[in-house]
DNA sequence: TCAGTTTGAGAACGTACGTTCTCTATCTCT
DNA sequence: AGAGATAGAGAACGTACGTTCTCAAACTGA
């Protein structure tokens, strides 16, 4: 067995691919990046790539996949780190913000990829429906240890100023949808806070 | 001059193009579908269609520009016909209602085509910020004449609501936005509605 | 050292894209 | 009726796609 490769150069591999592929396909749309392009920039060759996936579907959902782990890994410990339960659904709208300013922020990867693809690509829009269901079950979690009764209002608010954000590359979308999150959980949890502001 | 198109036949040929186009573009996504394939469904001449938009991409701006003139005007008329201002932004929610529950809806087409096409294409970016800015200020006017402090969520709850709809083919995401949306104004307007429910 | 296997680089394949061009047939005006 | 211009149908063009294939080079085990 000659130049036989190892299990680590594979998971070597994936991780190098995946993070072009995440890379290209958010900033430019998925089918504007073509796998050539995605060779070049990962630096492997196209045979190793489709010995990883056997399709550019099947690479764009282990993306997908691999980006919805991380995403709701990174708001899951944003939100450890906040004590109270009031605190913790605001900060939400925090994290949000901190991702909305990060350099090439560009909406939703999972609303684009489905948005652009639809139902010629079951695999890819499973994907996103499976984000979605993933991020609504966090946030019904962290608004119901609150006012369970506003955790669908608090959801939705973060979705619109995801795509709010999104389309003008407005981060302050957050803060507007933190302030209408803090407006429902005053009216009708305990009042400890000012009604608005 | 023989054949000559007259200006009526050209106002014709727009509406049957844009018709095609619209349908087709919004169901499958802009790149997916080839200058052939809407050729074909418009049954107009590859030359003629190349006579009224010199691009694919001024053709998707029309479009675009189109559809939302349309868009906004039914939802002008159906909360114009509601008197009450507090049931009049309710009436919103109504509205996105029976749009999520139109055979065929998926999600919001210049948030599907901003984000397919992103940066690389901006004439249509600029299409869509300007549909949102147009349909937030459509809802920041409607809001104001109950609570103008709720307006900004008003707004992000229509805009979350659209998002999940599209990608769960969910049309009672309008209800639940309508809930919020009703305890927002309950919230911090006067007080003559319950504040939940 | 020598089979034998597998690798990497990229050519090749078949298809499809957006746009332009060709060419014949049709129509208008005199 | 005849000249002239323009229309329509679709072939043509250049490019790029996703995927497969070729083939020389490199490595392994004996």
């Amino acid at each position: 067995m000659p130049a036989a490769i190892t299990e680590e150069q594979h998971a070597r591999d994936r991780r190098t691919l995946l993070d072009a592929a995440e890379d290209l396909f958010y900033r430019r749309g998925v089918q504007a990046v073509g796998m050539d392009e995605l060779r070049a920039a990962a630096g492997l060759p196209l045979k190793r790539i489709y010995r990883l996936y056997p399709t550019k579907e099947a690479l764009i959902v282990a993306m997908l996949e691999r980006r919805d782990r991380r995403w709701r890994g990174s708001l899951a410990a944003h939100l450890d780190a906040v004590a109270d339960p009031r605190e913790r659904v605001l900060a939400l709208f925090d994290w949000l913000g901190a991702w909305f300013a990060e350099p090439g922020f560009r909406g939703c990867a999972w609303v684009n990829a489905h948005g652009e693809l639809g139902p010629s690509a079951p695999a890819i829009a499973e994907a996103a429906r499976s984000h979605k269901r993933a991020f609504h079950a966090q946030v019904v979690d962290l608004v119901g240890a609150v006012d369970a009764s506003a955790a669908e209002a608090v959801y939705l608010l973060a979705e619109g100023a995801i795509v709010v954000a999104g389309v003008h590359g407005d981060p302050a979308a957050a803060e507007r949808a933190r302030a209408g999150a803090r407006a429902l959980l005053a009216a009708s949890g305990g009042a400890d806070a000012p009604p608005a502001g």
